[in-house]
DNA sequence: TACCCGTTCGAGCGTTCGCTCGAAAATAAA
DNA sequence: TTTATTTTCGAGCGAACGCTCGAACGGGTA
């Protein structure tokens, strides 16, 4: 299949070159050179700059999402499916980091059909979340404010990353996961130590 | 002074659309309308779209700084000074929305001394933010790996808020940065309680 | 050979972009 | 009033934008 191999290339090198120049700054003649093709070549593809944002975005959102609950299978216990959510998401940002770069930066581009599919699979990611976070924490009301905040706090955490994560520089996907977990389970200064 | 009360409206106008369509979605004739004159007569106070961006990054973090040193002052327990600096951070973030989640949002749009400056004073607010975790943790060295991924996990809590945060659905500035703060310093499962 | 059909492209349409010009209008100073 | 200075704008330039068209390409089939 010709086609498909194409398709992927495409939509590749719209993550990458969307990451680097910004989905508006980028243009359509970018992502061509990109993917070695002329423009009309690349409009045999897709139908719009548009439908490209949208293919990047859910395409990597769908993987992650589904790497995720593969993962979380066989783990029961609260406190360790944190902390495979955690690693999962940061072993994925890293090794994905141009597209989701993109998903999180250029959220709210997309609007219609487009923006509503790529808010539903981001809500279903978001769910999964609470749910743990809901399980560790022993609150009974999915809608508590409280919750809320505390799952988007977690979510600014590992989100932010693509932000300032430098490669060599910075620790892997195993050592921030601890690092944030911990931190997320016992903050910095946990109790237990403050009173002795 | 005629000139400085325009000059702000300009800014301010600037601030509101690029918040709105986005930096590079917003185009100067936006700019223009919403500060009501034409485009010609915006660029008697500007010399550029860029240098417009940059006005709204460099004079919002500029007071968001001086707001914070001024808070400061008076606070020396360094976990009373966790929670000044994030109740700060966020009442400043929450009445000046649109500005911040342009600096936000479209940092890295601005190149050269545009970027240098701008990322000069973000630096010194991201410095004065470790000087505090560093004091809690107890850590000696600034350089520690540690140290700048537990800082950088708050920015992101703290900073990622604009993309989630809705008037009256959620808490206000207070409530948001009590909530923060207990889970930056005891985490959501402090430890004093597991032990029984 | 001829035909087909999925794939590719050069050329260019219409629009919007950031920005500038010279002149006019408003304001202040004489 | 006249003069000088600050502020405003209509008109429009050149470039880049998203996107489209009809034609051409190229490998497989008959």
């Amino acid at each position: 299949m010709r086609y498909e191999e194409r398709f992927e290339t495409v939509v590749k090198s719209a993550a990458s070159v969307f990451a680097k120049r910004g989905y508006h700054r980028a243009s359509i003649r970018d992502v061509a050179k990109a993917a070695g093709m002329s423009v009309a070549g690349l409009y045999y593809y897709c139908r719009s700059k548009d439908e490209l944002l949208f293919s990047v975005c859910y395409h990597s959102f769908d993987i992650l999402l589904q790497t995720l609950q593969r993962s979380l299978k066989s783990v029961s216990h609260p406190e360790e499916q944190l902390r495979v959510f955690i690693l999962t998401h940061f072993e994925y940002f890293l090794t994905h980091v141009e597209a989701m770069k993109v998903v999180s930066h250029e959220a709210g581009v997309l609007t219609g059909e487009f923006d509503a599919r790529v808010a539903e699979i981001k809500r279903k990611y978001y769910l999964r979340c609470q749910q743990i976070v809901q399980a560790i924490v022993g609150e009974s009301d999915s809608e508590s404010p409280r919750l809320r905040t505390t799952t988007l706090a977690l979510f600014g955490m590992i989100n932010w990353v693509y932000t300032w994560y430098r490669p060599g520089r910075d620790d892997d996907a195993k050592g921030l996961a601890d690092c944030i977990t911990e931190l997320f389970l016992h903050g910095v200064k946990p109790r237990a130590e403050t009173g002795g």
